[in-house]
DNA sequence: CCTACCGATCGGTAGG
DNA sequence: CCTACCGATCGGTAGG
């Protein structure tokens, strides 16, 4: 009979992802050696191979787990009883007011997703793909007159606007998080419908 | 008398930064072997250290001029005799329509700047910031009521929404890139400019 | 779970 | 004696 799985195994699991996400976000996922990644959460080297058979493995679960709470998040926020516009502006705070957590996923999402191999990468851009289509049917909503070849395109101009913000926004400085949604919100929604 | 430096000199120094650039934006700088961009220009690795010392310093040497030229061009598009909304527009010409080479070095400065060791990225990094004070200056003239504090973070929005088009456009499909221009510059301006 | 390693490969450099 | 290279290989380090 094969012994049990650790009770604390997906608290390790989750601790590795912790540190990995905080280095390949400061670093770059391929300057990040598994070995300080064991260091950073106090593991060695080879416990982190019995989590994750190769160093893609990790990278890969990481960014899979993320994006697909992303989905969830948008999609409650999307499925509100409201108006568009009120479910754009839940929508923009859902994409931009992250957890330290989740933004620092992001950024290795934005950043290191292209150092997997070609087959990997498929599964995490239709995820990626599915966010755009999301976003795509709520400007639809917005701006029913719009041609339907141009709501991926705007969509993706209005993910650039947001996935930009994590290379030069701090949650700390001038900018509240609140006004800077609020902002992007504005700009976007009253460039995209005006006559 | 020391011996002449051959006369291609210059001519080889731009075709080993041609083959990189192209390499560099199709699978990246960490994974792209000096072995690589030698083979790809028809040279010997040894050629390529008789050209740059290091790694980091072809990778430097090809940002550097790509921010300068950008810089330059931008401040030809600014400095025209024109209404801010025509400089407007035709910045964002310069900025989205640059030569297929341009585009690969431009994807190169967004993603790979970073492996580049800190002291290093700090002259890069006062050029980005420069792309980004001209750029602010520039929404100053259009929205003259705006408050300066905001002026850099609305130039960055922008800079974002364009530097994400290197990530899903391309210049063979559906939309033409004079009208991916207009469509950017009219969704950011009408959401400037709105009341 | 650790130390001790391997097979492969890298950026950079030697002699000529 | 210089610069411009080449073929060969170094020391060191990576993932596993």
């Amino acid at each position: 009979m094969p012994r049990a799985r650790a009770d604390d195994y997906d608290d390790k699991t989750k601790a590795i992802l912790d540190s990995a996400a905080a280095l390949f976000a400061r670093i770059g996922y391929p300057d990040a050696k598994m070995q300080d990644i064991a260091k950073a959460c106090g593991a060695s080297k080879s416990m982190l191979y019995h989590y994750f058979e190769t160093k893609d493995d990790l990278l890969f679960a990481m960014l899979e787990e993320h994006l697909m709470l992303l989905i969830a998040a948008i999609e409650q926020a999307l499925g509100a009883a409201a108006r568009p516009e009120e479910r754009f502006h839940r929508f923009i705070r859902i994409y931009v007011q992250k957890s330290a957590r989740a933004r620092r996923r992001h950024m290795v999402a934005i950043n290191d997703l292209r150092f997997l191999r070609k087959a990997r990468q498929v599964p995490l851009l239709a995820l990626e793909r599915k966010v755009v289509r999301l976003i795509a049917g709520l400007l639809r909503e917005l701006n029913p007159g719009l041609d339907a070849s141009l709501l991926k395109p705007y969509a993706l101009m209005l993910v650039g606007m947001l996935n930009w913000t994590e290379t030069w926004y701090r949650p700390g400085g001038a900018i509240k998080p609140q006004e800077l949604c609020d902002r992007i919100a504005r700009l976007f929604l009253r460039g995209l419908l005006a006559k």
